[in-house]
DNA sequence: GGCCAGGCCGGTG
DNA sequence: CACCGGCATGGC
């Protein structure tokens, strides 16, 4: 089941090439990139975890092409500027005070990059842990967001009795061969999902999963 | 004008 | 452990 729904979305959607980040050149955020992850890279895609914390990606967006714009895109710059600033460069991706301590406690943290560890900054929960391991760093851990909930509590009735995070991201890792670039993409496709057809007032006529979606009306 | 968006923390029962 | 209020902007 959990197999032949990554093939449907899949081929429904075709491949997603996710985590979006900005392209040197032109200065624009690409979706689909398969440039290799270099260290600012990387710290781009932290800083994209974090800003959109229970935020729409576009306004986290707005908020890195700021941070780009004002040439404060590195670990070495933020560094160097006060928190209220930081806090006043990325408003528009909204929880601007948290989010701005949030980034300054990562960049306090000197430790590795292990799960656990993350999970002690504060601010750092299990998702946005999981985003970073996953599509920084090429971790294979799957990532829990509403999302999956919405889509997979519809699809799959059983799965209200998943409680916690750790309860679901063992229901998929177990049926999944556990290969992060799999892990990747299903994510990818779960977001696509979500904001196409599966969405709060969803959209069910021209879902790809109707056919097996217990909710489907 | 209300609802929603790729959560997390601190406090309570 | 499970649930709650607070945190905030911008698009539709």
């Amino acid at each position: 089941m959990i197999n032949s729904i990554y093939q449907k979305l899949l081929n429904h959607f075709g491949e997603q090439g996710w985590w979006p980040t900005i392209n040197p050149k032109t200065g624009k955020i690409e979706y689909h990139s398969k440039r290799h992850i270099d260290e600012n890279k990387r710290f781009e895609i932290i800083l994209g975890a974090i800003l959109t914390q229970n935020t729409s990606w576009k306004n986290a967006e707005k908020a890195i092409l700021n941070l780009r714009k004002n040439k404060l895109l590195s670990k070495e710059k933020l560094n160097k500027i006060p928190v209220k600033k930081l806090s006043s460069l990325i408003k528009s991706s909204g929880y601007y005070n948290q989010k701005a301590r949030k980034i300054k406690e990562f960049l306090a943290y000197k430790g590795l990059m292990k799960r656990q560890k993350l999970l002690g900054i504060w601010g750092l929960g299990p998702e946005t842990v999981d985003s970073i391991l996953l599509y920084a760093y090429n971790r294979p851990v799957f990532v829990i967001d509403s999302y999956t909930k919405r889509i997979f509590s519809r699809l799959m009735p059983q799965t209200s009795k998943l409680k916690t995070y750790e309860g679901w991201q063992k229901f998929f890792e177990s049926k999944l061969p556990k290969n992060a670039e799999l892990f990747k993409e299903y994510h990818a496709l779960i977001v696509h999902l979500a904001k196409e057809n599966c969405r709060k007032n969803p959209e069910c006529v021209s879902c790809p999963l109707r056919e097996q979606c217990k909710s489907f009306r």
